[in-house]
DNA sequence: GCTTGACTTGAAGCGGGCTCCAGGTGTTTC
DNA sequence: GAAACACCTGGAGCCCGCTTCAAGTCAAGC
């Protein structure tokens, strides 16, 4: 696959793939003999895995690491391992915080409900406690 | 209470409380004789909603244009509503994403726990499938 | 053989959100 | 009255994660 098909398949710009490949967190993807890339089944994969990581927020850098531990062999798996707890957790916590923004949230629309309700209903009631 | 009373009990940077200041999140805080700020119950109760929206990843922009149309009266309240649940489908997204980056990192992390236990057992299994 | 279009590279630029700095003022403390 | 400290301002700087740009190469179609 060509750069363009997988930026399509995986809705990942061309820019970002071979951004990607710089910092280092797809390695060298083999090139043809004018020099294009051909992407291959693994790298594929790595990149759909890297794309939901980072649409989950895990940063570049730890993706980086991760990687390179993973090429450095069997002996990083405790490191690798530990890696993974410490981004999962720091997901866990924005997750924790972004469901307490929902519910602020929720909370302030559903009393816009009441009081656009209200006013319809002529009784030009007070919105009140809705800018916290 | 003055800026580093805020700071320490909102957590949030002198800096930054000045910064929010700076782009209209905070309209102009109220200042001592001697320009120092004065932040009161509502500036507090501001701060901390500001928090709670910025830590579940709620834009500065989005932010700005909320309490700008707040101020602008009661009219502006339908707009108003609409921007807020505008955010908390965002929000709904972003934790879909990381949800699903969750379910990702600890099967990942599972399976380094097997693979880690076996290990140890001495039946030094071959680790596969876990760099997709 | 010339245009078109997809690709290549390295480097610079950008947007968001702070964060830091320099230089200055005001109040306490010794 | 000098030093220490908390604050002020405007502006520059920084980090992250792309995105854009300029200049060039190649393959295919007309």
């Amino acid at each position: 696959m060509k750069i363009a098909e997988v930026s399509k398949k995986y809705e990942v710009s061309s820019d970002t793939l071979r951004y990607y490949e710089r910092v280092g967190l797809l390695r060298r993807v083999p090139r043809n003999a004018s020099g294009v890339r051909e992407y291959g089944e693994a790298d594929c994969a790595r990149i759909e895995f890297v794309k939901c990581m980072r649409s989950a927020g895990v940063p570049i850098e730890a993706l980086i690491e991760y990687l390179e531990l993973y090429e450095q062999g069997d002996e990083t798996a405790p490191r690798r391992k530990a890696l993974l707890v410490e981004q999962r957790d720091l997901i866990q916590q924005r997750i924790d915080a972004m469901r307490e923004g929902l519910n602020r949230l929720n909370a302030k629309i559903d009393s816009y409900e009441t009081v656009m309700m209200d006013a319809e209903r002529g009784m030009r009631q007070r919105e009140s406690g809705n800018a916290d």
